[in-house]
DNA sequence: TGTACATCAGTGAACGCGCGTTCACTGATGTAC
DNA sequence: TGTACATCAGTGAACGCGCGTTCACTGATGTAC
């Protein structure tokens, strides 16, 4: 918020200022039309600055893309932390969590799911930006754990509960589904087909068991 | 292809020769980065000359956002005639459908999902966008139908099954999907977590009948 | 049927402006001796 | 501890260019009389 006013002339970290700033003015100005100038002169530094520490506009928004995903990851296993381990309700709170975390930072979602966050990334960076999905596959595997199912494979059990919220929160961002059913509840239709999904995997393990 | 040679100075048709000219230049290119000129270009005549049918770009992008639409309808409902009534496979071919469209398309997807094709439209419009929609409801409504299925709501079924499709398609794109599981099959997950979906409506259903 | 005129879809050239990026230069820092 | 020097993170100004859009103008079309 306030700049610090004995800054000298060297920043000190200006690396990390700048995500900052670019992530923030994209969550202000809910979109990704900031300029160079406007995340320079937001850390406190001139036009030029930025290109001390990244080589151009693309590479800043990749590192705030990185920090998007660090942050679902770290709500992600809050929610984990904060429910039953094993339980239905920790994988329905996932799914929520992940929905709210779009819808709030919608513009994020465009970063993490278009061009820049799609595009083809080292394996640590990979691994970063899917500790998310990793939260979700243990919980699925203590689901199944706890329930000692064993015809089934968590990873794809897990895939298929991503694509059905990811969908989710894709639909309800689109801002279409009001137009379908007026007072749709994305919370409690992902709740209750999570349940559905669930309900079929016991009629299919139950003949496995 | 071949461009008129005997074109006179008006052009005939060139509201709709620009909107095709923009829908094949962001086919070839893979992208939405085509300018006015390249359409007009392509079209034909000068780069001034979209500016007598077209607003600015953005309306040029709104009418091939529409054009995405009506692809994805119109495939839509030719899968449906070309399945079996009622069946759950006329369900599952429509989101194999769907997300082969979103695959072979993908720029389109930008414009059908991202700012443009998600701005608000008037009812013609929206109607005219949400007809692949309706194609999914009334087979979801025939299938429920067939079974003799009364106490769930095939509006709400279809939404959860877009979603869940929509997801699918989305995850699919982003080419995430092999790091996680080097083989996935997307239209086979698809396939299996649909009739998952439905098995477990059944268990709820079968309650109440 | 022929001429005058309004209308409007085209042309070709240029404008303008936003913004990413570069350039020559400067101030601060740290280390060798 | 003090001085010289390499290093590098900053500055301020400007460049350049891509591209959407406008402008004055022209060619074709259709209709009134």
């Amino acid at each position: 918020m306030s700049v610090p006013t004995s800054r000298s002339y060297h920043h000190g970290d200006l690396y990390n200022a700048l995500i900052i700033a670019a992530a923030e003015l994209i969550e202000e100005s809910g979109s990704l039309g900031f300029t160079m100038a406007d995340a320079a002169r937001r850390a406190g530094v001139s036009s030029a600055a930025p290109y001390r520490h990244f080589k151009d506009k693309d590479a800043l928004l990749e590192a705030v893309t990185q920090l998007g995903f660090f942050a679902l990851g770290e709500s992600s296993r809050r929610i984990a932390l904060s429910h039953e381990n094993g339980s239905i309700d920790t994988i329905i709170a996932l799914g929520q969590n992940y929905v709210a975390f779009v819808q709030e930072k919608a513009p994020f979602y465009d970063l993490m799911w278009g061009d820049i966050g799609t595009r083809a990334m080292d394996d640590e960076h990979f691994n970063r930006s899917a500790s998310g999905f990793y939260v979700l596959e243990a919980a699925v595997g203590a689901y199944l754990n706890a329930r000692n199912i064993k015809a089934v494979d968590k990873l794809d059990i897990a895939i298929k509960l991503w694509a059905l919220v990811h969908g989710f929160a894709a639909i309800s961002m689109s801002g279409k589904l009001p137009h379908f059913h007026p007072d749709a509840d994305v919370a409690a239709m992902l709740d209750s087909s999570t349940r559905l999904f669930f309900a079929g995997l016991d009629t299919v393990s139950v003949s496995d068991r």
